[in-house]
DNA sequence: GTTTAGCACGAACGATCGTGCTAAACAAGG
DNA sequence: CCTTGTTTAGCACGATCGTTCGTGCTAAAC
């Protein structure tokens, strides 16, 4: 391992991969300092003056879990065209990170969330809770593109459907990981379907193929 | 504080009362032995004693919480005949029991769901892998009635149906702690109604009102 | 050739963790 | 009154936690 200048910038990295790998497993409040460490090889002073306090660590490793996510999930799905065909892109993305355990523990932000949904307001909890809006307004601005274009009814509450769309996918998260039965990412996607059509005008049902 | 024989039983509920309103905002391995002894203005051995490790603690915190998870959720909702009545009430008793936050952190087992989905297998795990397909196959019972007794199209599938149902159930107690916002308890209410009625025949959602 | 900055190390800190071992307080039965 | 069993407290242990400090090494800057 060398050590050059600018080499820092490489650990750093290597340090939130593997810390948001772990939260993903243990949660956030879960990833220890020392474990880190010994597990890349690396002292745990050294690897701690690399963010200055835990809840610095923990600010990092949300940021860096943020791209990943980004990486796995939407960019794939930002390639189908606006409206119902890139929402129904966007579900089955999230349940494809799902299956390819991008994070080994399960959708990192689902499991972020369910550890801070209850504790008191601080940096960590909010932080955690601006990435949940973002992808609930990704999914709505999906939904709400459909209905300009008139795939989804008039009628048809982007807002509303998100939430039910978003309840599918990370039920399904949960529920993978907690009996380790792909199943139920299936039953996610005849949801995720049958939802969509639900709000579907003709024109979208046909899209849908 | 009177210490009669017998009493260890008082002490003991006492003890996986406040247990289990614990776990639920800092999960099952967040809870210390030493806070909740001086949170019962008791010694670290005196509670210690009566479990004999933290596992066992865990496991009695979970038992408990489940009693109070029959009497919060499933014992009002009996009261409703079967079929599409019983799984309407079940999942508006659910969404009350978030509501009048019996736990103080949301739904204790969604919590534990949330904390032990990516640990290995273990006795914990497996008692709430339990608990929650337990919860799952009281909601599927309820459908499977509701399509004997035509309330239900003979197409709809129980399993999915019960899937479905919770998902929502379960994405309104994220969110509505996450965000601090009620509404979310709303927009699930609003999800079961319309899932209830796509899958009702017409005399099921006549009975649905 | 000297100085500066970046990066990581080892040692130690006070605190808290779960877990033992022993003894004291107390109620009930002989 | 003494014994017995239950319930709780006191004390200490090894481990691990996040954090701080002083130090050394290497490459770049001057």
């Amino acid at each position: 391992m060398t050590r050059t200048p600018g080499s820092g910038a490489v650990t750093r990295e290597a340090i939130l991969r593997l810390a948001a790998n772990q939260a993903s497993v243990d949660g956030l409040e879960g990833i220890s300092i020392g474990q880190l460490a010994t597990g890349l090889g690396m002292s745990k002073s050294g690897l701690f003056a690399h963010f200055g306090s835990k809840e610095l660590l923990q600010l990092a490793t949300i940021e860096d879990a943020r791209k990943r996510y980004v990486e796995a999930v939407l960019v794939p799905a930002l390639g189908a065209p606006r409206g119902i065909r890139r929402l129904d892109a966007l579900c089955d993305s999230f349940l494809s990170y799902v299956e390819r355990a991008v994070f080994p523990g399960g959708c990192f932000f689902a499991a972020a969330m369910a550890e801070f949904g209850g504790r008191e307001p601080g940096p960590v909890r909010d932080k955690i809770a601006d990435c949940q809006r973002q992808w609930t307004t990704t999914l709505a601005r999906a939904a709400a593109d459909g209905r300009e274009r008139g795939e989804l009814t008039a009628a048809c509450e982007p807002e509303q459907l998100a939430f039910e769309l978003e309840a599918a996918l990370l039920s399904a998260n949960w529920y993978f990981h907690l009996h380790t039965e792909s199943s139920y990412l299936d039953r996610a996607r005849r949801a995720v379907r049958s939802r969509l059509e639900a709000d579907a005008t003709p024109a979208g049902r046909l899209i849908l193929r």
